[in-house]
DNA sequence: GTCTATACGAAGATAGAC
DNA sequence: GTCTATCTTCGTATAGAC
């Protein structure tokens, strides 16, 4: 695609998104205006619509882009032989990429509410495709005899719950470093399921 | 306090908490008009004010509300004679308070940022003071020996984490009851701390 | 692609009549 | 205590010049 010389469509593009990322986890969606948006860019509120229809819009991209790289991610991660090396894995992965992308995360699960019923479908249809991976492995699991758990859904969101947690109180160079972290999780996760 | 024939302040406030509780829980403060309030209400807009003296301290109120409950029925529960006795009560205690109320938890802590630096203080505080009373429980097990604890304060937020998150998914009338809920919360806590 | 200008509606909060 | 009317500010989104 050709542009022409004043064209920053690309560089302006992302600037929008993370201006907009920044701003609803700080504040949240309804309370964030276009012009604020644009004055953090450094644009008029009018150029904001050069990259995006509408604000609702602007929400639902910045959390399907979260949960495609949560999904991505998870996908690419090394396949591990058992259970309990799958749901370590796993609980090392989720917090990881938990902690890098704090802000994301937030309004993953902060604005769901602010978004149409169609876009929260889509979103809420990403969001139980991760949980089925966890499920997966603590089915296994119990299968092969090496987990105790009682109701594997139940266990899945409790899990999630607990290991997203760490996002509220986390700081990097903080007290404890990220795989201290995480081998506390494990930890209780691990003697959680047995 | 004498009252007029046509006052109605002790019917009328409670009524405007109870309608902006839900509207908050539903849409978000920054979403919800006083308008929408004093609609729900049945009321006209202006007529607010004389229960309120703005938006900012109805939700105060609110939350300083919730959290007063929450540590007055903490601390009117029976007390246990032993740390594992005391980490099961407050696990099912704080399962059922919390189900008990799920508007009250869901904006105390999806609407915190929208306190102002003073008011978010408050909540704060009183929040803190909770996390405190599962640290004790936690602190006292271990040097007990009754319990296997990394570190108290990660396993305090751990746990509150894990048992808030019953609210995103409990509905009363659904597969489980809840004693068979608190019985599988605290049979992962048990298990995680020992 | 970005600007200025603006349409149009709705927000929080207050004043004064009843 | 509640109403109607209103002040002032701000919201999203669009139009047309450059």
């Amino acid at each position: 695609m050709a542009r022409t010389a004043g064209s920053h469509s690309d560089i302006t593009g992302p600037r929008v998104r993370e201006a907009a990322l920044t701003l609803f986890a700080r504040h949240g969606y309804a309370a964030v205006s276009m012009r604020q948006i644009a004055r953090d860019v450094g644009v008029q509120a009018g150029a904001l619509y050069n990259y995006t229809p509408d604000k609702q819009t602007l929400l639902f991209d910045l959390l399907q882009g979260h949960m495609d790289d949560l999904l991505s991610a998870l996908a690419d991660a090394p396949v591990q032989p058992t259970p309990p090396d799958q749901l370590e894995a796993f609980t090392r992965f989720h917090i990881r990429f938990h902690l890098e992308r704090p802000q994301a995360v937030f309004i993953s699960y902060m604005e769901l509410r602010n978004l149409t019923p169609e876009n929260f479908a889509v979103i809420e249809d990403l969001r139980r495709r991760y949980e089925r991976a966890l499920e997966a492995i603590l089915q296994a699991g119990r299968d092969a005899g090496a987990f105790h758990v009682v109701d594997t859904k139940i266990t899945t969101l409790a899990i999630i719950a607990m290991l997203t947690g760490v996002n509220t109180w986390y700081r990097s160079g903080g007290r404890l470093s990220l795989p201290e972290v995480e081998a506390i999780y494990w930890d209780m996760v691990r003697k959680a399921v047995t």
